[in-house]
RNA sequence: GAUUCCGUAGCUCAGCUGGUAGAGCAUCUGACUUUUAAUCAGAGGGUCUUGGGUUCGAGUCCCAACGGAAUCACCA
């Protein structure tokens, strides 16, 4: 689409043509800014003794021409503040009327308070900063008796939001708050941690083998050495390895890919925290969380009642503590202590839980659990002890046999944050890996590949240690009470749209243009190979 | 991947049993030097997502494609 073909835009462009054929530098290096507009109103005080001087600028929201007045609403980073512009003090009044909601502007002047009692720039000089060329969707505000913001005309397409996420930012203030609130949890986090002497590191996104997860990666090639690689699925394995090499703590911040479903928990790339701490367990593990959690949501929410949708979040310590058996006891009244796969098989059809023969008993206790206990658990719970079938790079338990030392954090339902005592004994995890194999054998694709360098790794010896993966997206879905992850990521995956795309780029279209050529390899093999099979 | 719903002006939305496309805001012109969802008077703005079909006639009915949302399945 030719945004010239839109008159609004034509008109626009046509505004900043007649601003710089009067001498106007439409799109200056710098402005020299004194307050955001958040403190301009925080240091204005009725009857000073001294006029208090401001240069703010942002994006006009809101324009109201009166002739030879106008007021203007600007918005920057902090919130939004009105201006008045009046004939008598600006010599370039009659520029104003080439001024459109989007435009960004520089004013100085000086902050009074209007007849109606709006707290206001008196502006001494207007100037603009950059033009907007596009109509902006900006929704008109008002504020009722009760003090209420209400939103009229709000630009609420979801599609259009997530897509051109600027303009969604630019045009709805409050979605900056969430996303002010996700920084937040992350740098918390990291204070936390480095104060505690962990060190941040970075390892590798590009895997020649993944792991760590069970899950379905992102494959790429790697052209320099023609290999295959993989978008890693979690930060696990060389994590340890770095524990291995005689780091005592060391966490990372960083993305995960899987090659699974999108709905409105999931997203391919995904952020999560993994920390490693060697000679801890999970217990000890456990009660770092909680106080980890309890700094980053007193920072970002200020309490630790947490508001949501159905109620509240209590996010005091000591978080509820329950095993998965007494889970399963208390919400299905089933005691499955020592039950073997038939038996557990049995108790899950009797909850009309569809199991099928290939599913082994930690398999079977996952799906009564996922069912039956997990959406029932609201308040932050440790659920403790899982089978040791599901969890292949935990520890086993020291005193209960047949389970791993781990829990995971359930908050409103959902998983928060995994954890487990470190498998260090690599007769055991090659072990596990093989049990991993069998399943792979038998067609389950998200089944661990056996990563015989981190067997080798383990060998070389890793002393005892507990790790921890925390959801940030999760997270900041929780604290920013948000019921879709695509709200706490700024471009979340959203699918192409091809015929515009087709439209807009004829070479996407043109199948002997380059860039198609470089599509993919296999339609490149097909093209190579002369006539296209379809 | 399955099912249901949705796609109309820059934005938010109407549009009945099929009969030449509507409103508010935004935009444009004019009035207005403390307004605030400013107000008042006038004007312009649409390939109704795309492609087929039925019909004298399709925004409306049917089929398909594209995109989105919700629910389910998989997963964190």
């Amino acid at each position: 689409m030719n945004t010239f073909e839109n008159d609004q835009v034509a008109r626009r462009y046509e505004e900043l043509h007649e601003l710089e054929a009067d001498g106007v530098i439409a799109y200056p290096y710098s402005f020299p800014k004194t307050f955001d507009t958040a403190a301009a109103r925080a240091l204005f005080q009725d009857n000073a003794a001294e006029r208090l001087q401001v240069a703010v600028a942002g994006r006009v929201v809101a324009i109201r021409r009166m002739g030879k007045a106008s007021f203007f609403h600007l918005q920057d980073d902090s919130g939004r503040l009105q201006i008045y512009l009046k004939n008598d003090d600006l010599p370039n009044y009659d520029h104003l009327k080439l001024y459109d909601i989007g435009d960004i502007i520089g004013v100085h002047g000086f902050m009074f308070r209007t007849r109606t009692g709006e707290v206001s720039v008196h502006a001494q000089t207007v100037q603009m900063l950059t033009k907007c060329l596009v109509p902006l969707p900006v929704p008109k505000e008002e504020t009722d008796e009760q003090g209420n913001r209400i939103v009229h005309d709000q630009f609420a397409d979801k599609e259009l939001r997530y897509r051109q996420r600027y303009l969604d930012l630019a045009v709805n203030p409050q979605v900056r708050d969430t996303f002010r609130k996700r920084a937040k949890i992350i740098t918390t986090m990291r204070r936390y941690l480095d104060q505690r002497g962990y060190l941040e590191v970075e390892t590798p996104v590009l895997h020649t083998m993944y792991g760590g997860a069970a899950a379905r990666p992102f494959s790429t090639h790697l052209n320099a050495l023609s290999i295959p690689l993989y978008l890693r699925i979690s930060l696990e394995l060389n994590l340890k390895r770095l524990i291995v090499g005689g780091f005592e703590g060391v966490y990372e911040l960083g993305k995960n890919f899987r090659n699974e479903g999108i709905d409105k928990t999931h997203n391919p790339e995904f952020t999560m925290l993994e920390l490693y701490v060697a000679y801890k367990d999970y217990l000890w593990m456990l009660e770092m969380v909680e106080e980890m959690l309890n700094e980053v949501v007193l920072a970002v929410n200020g309490s630790l009642h947490v508001k949501t949708a159905g109620g509240e979040l209590n996010f005091t310590r000591p978080f509820r503590r329950a095993t998965m058996h007494e889970l399963i006891y208390e919400y299905t009244g089933h005691r499955i202590d020592g039950m073997d796969a038939d038996a557990l098989r049995a108790v899950a059809n009797q909850l009309h839980i569809g199991v099928d023969a290939t599913m082994g008993a930690g398999k079977i206790i996952d799906e009564i659990f996922s069912e039956r206990v997990q959406p029932h658990l609201i308040q932050p719970t440790f659920v403790m002890d899982f089978p040791t079938e599901m969890v292949p790079l935990a520890k086993r338990h020291r005193s209960k046999p047949g389970l791993v030392e781990s829990w995971e954090l359930i908050v409103n339902g959902q998983e928060l944050a995994p954890c487990f005592s470190e498998l260090n004994d690599p007769r055991d995890q090659r072990e596990r890996f093989a049990e991993q194999a069998k399943l792979r054998a038998a067609g389950d694709d998200e089944a661990m590949l056996i990563d015989n360098d981190f067997l080798y790794a383990l060998e070389v010896g890793m002393p005892p240690a507990a790790g921890l993966g925390v959801g940030i997206d999760r997270l900041t879905m929780l604290l920013t009470g948000q019921e879709s992850i695509r709200d706490v990521i700024f471009f979340p995956m959203m699918r192409p749209e091809e015929k515009r795309a087709a439209a807009e780029n004829p070479d996407a279209a043109d199948p002997t243009s380059p860039s198609e050529a470089a599509a993919t390899d296999s339609e490149r093999g097909e093209w190579e190979g002369g006539d296209r099979v379809e």
